[in-house]
DNA sequence: GCTCTTAATCTAAAAAGTCGATACTCTATG
DNA sequence: CATAGAGTATCGACTTTTTAGATTAAGAGC
């Protein structure tokens, strides 16, 4: 049923309220008291109210009145609907509170499942009054969702493709290289991307941006030492290296939780100012910047080095 | 929970409605346009809730907007509140029409168990948007709801204590007399109550209207006749009337229900004019006037000789 | 730069809601 | 039987809310 279709006259609530104050008190003055009004308010809202509803919920004899059968079952509705009222202008209004309400946070991929855990138990600790709903997808997709108002925030690796987003970096992600132990540790020695083979540098498909941030941060010039086989989750990208004797770049983060400890693979810290940046994004017409500045600061002692 | 404590803001429900136009269209001028305001109405409206409501239901950025994740929210519980809203109202016209709404309807006992499967059958039938709701109790206390607008209507025997209702005539109810048939016969013959043993008339508790009925209108002066024991149903009456072999008077709707019909006790219409007057009574105020007069319709109909 | 689209804003008018005083009528009381 | 008291309806003035129409402001597209 669509919106329009309620052609109904719709009754004010707060008419309802001075019904159920005379239901109440079964007294004009009384009831009219109750609800900080006059009598003749009271009166003349009944009034209306039988006429806006074409029925008869009270029968006056000049100095007394009884409400019709009629006229209780419509109280006991007008009850239930101002208890509905309640409820719903209760939820609208505690959500203009500070730290409070649902919050829709996006993450990456790359960097959900080693932030999350830690993220979801800070958040109930220090921030019990935000509802917090978590939706994980790629940066292109994350900030077209928040765009959209799908998300309310996102937290992902900077930089980002659009700029026309509030943001606020939460800390420094190292990266790591992980692979074949010879490979790794000629390359520490020399730093020079010439000591691997060709193909033997494994990488997460593109829609990743850990993949650029990485070629960009470990300044991976040429493109011919890049395997094609490219992996869609960290941990397959892992086990490929792994088997085919190659080598990858890992973020601190991932490598923290384990990621990459594995028979035969050998991580080690990239030598130098190799890191990505984590940061938080959020629409600049959002009016929730402080919420999302207290989620940042339980992102940032939870799970990231500054 | 009393009224009172409803102290929040209440909104506006037509207010809520452009709110949920908005959701609908996504535009202001489409939404206008689907609830036949102007577009400066519905955006004035929708400001006016955010405000209210304190909180923020969109964000805008001057040629678009788009809806926050608690508007998201605010916009389902108003769907509801409105759906709630729009029962409420449903609910509250239909009552208004003609031969329509619930009837609370009273009948003392003598009369109830004889008429009401017939009563509620044919009100099935010949006023199918009545919803009868029926109480069985004495004229006394029916006429005490009635005053206190528990009940609607009452279906009674006349004359009542009262006079301040109105009223309709359905039928007459002759009495029969039921008992010993040496006593009955005896009776019969002679038309005088002096051919009957002392306490030998069985009659019900004296809060039976038909108690006092049958004394009047059969012309019972002699209180010696009275047996002491007093029944509470026309059941035990005719029981105690057939063990104890006396007389009892009974209204015709019972014979003709097989009330009396038991072994050793003789039925026979009462001679001459003996009868009560069985009628429909309700308030001077009531405007349900010619929905009560349908119900007589079907009453007399359905059970009563005229 | 120009036009078009779209929502906010401003102003005036209409509608709705409110109050205080008064009218009306029933009840109680002497 | 008159009178006072109580309780609700009604009237007119006033206030607040809602509304429409014109205008403004700010992108977006050409």
């Amino acid at each position: 049923m669509s919106s329009s279709t309620f052609n109904n006259k719709l009754p004010n609530l707060k008419h309802l309220n001075y019904l159920l104050a005379l239901d109440k008190y079964q007294h004009f003055n009384k009831a009219a008291e109750a609800c900080f009004v006059s009598q003749s308010t009271l009166s003349s809202a009944i009034l209306k109210l039988e006429q806006q509803l074409c029925c008869q919920l009270l029968e006056r004899e000049h100095k007394r009145f009884i409400f019709t059968s009629h006229g209780k079952q419509v109280v006991a509705l007008a009850q239930k609907l101002l208890l509905n009222a309640n409820e719903f202008t209760t939820f609208a209004q505690q959500q203009g509170c500070y730290n409070s309400g649902s919050v829709n946070l996006g993450c990456i991929p790359t960097i959900a499942p080693f932030i999350l855990t830690d993220l979801v138990q800070a958040c109930q600790k220090d921030l019990p009054n935000i509802e917090l709903y978590l939706r994980e997808d790629t940066t292109d997709n994350l900030l077209f969702q928040l765009e959209q108002g799908e998300i309310d925030c996102a937290i992902v690796a900077f930089p980002i493709p659009k700029n026309n987003f509030f943001s606020k970096k939460l800390g420094q992600d190292d990266f790591y290289i992980a692979g074949d132990k010879t490979l790794v540790n000629r390359f520490q020695a020399s730093l020079d991307y010439q000591s691997l083979p060709e193909k033997s540098v494994f990488l997460l498909n593109e829609e990743h941006c850990l993949t650029e941030h990485a070629v960009s941060a470990c300044k991976l010039a040429d493109a011919s030492l890049i395997n094609s086989f490219s992996a869609s989750s960290l941990a397959t990208l892992v086990q490929m290296t792994a088997f085919h004797h190659g080598v990858t770049f890992l973020p601190e983060m991932a490598v923290n939780k384990g990621v990459g400890k594995l028979e035969g693979l050998l991580i080690e810290p990239m030598k130098g100012e190799v890191y990505r940046d984590i940061g938080i994004v959020w629409r600049k017409t959002s009016m929730r910047e402080a919420t999302f500045m207290s989620l940042a600061d339980v992102v940032s002692k939870a799970s990231l080095s500054q």
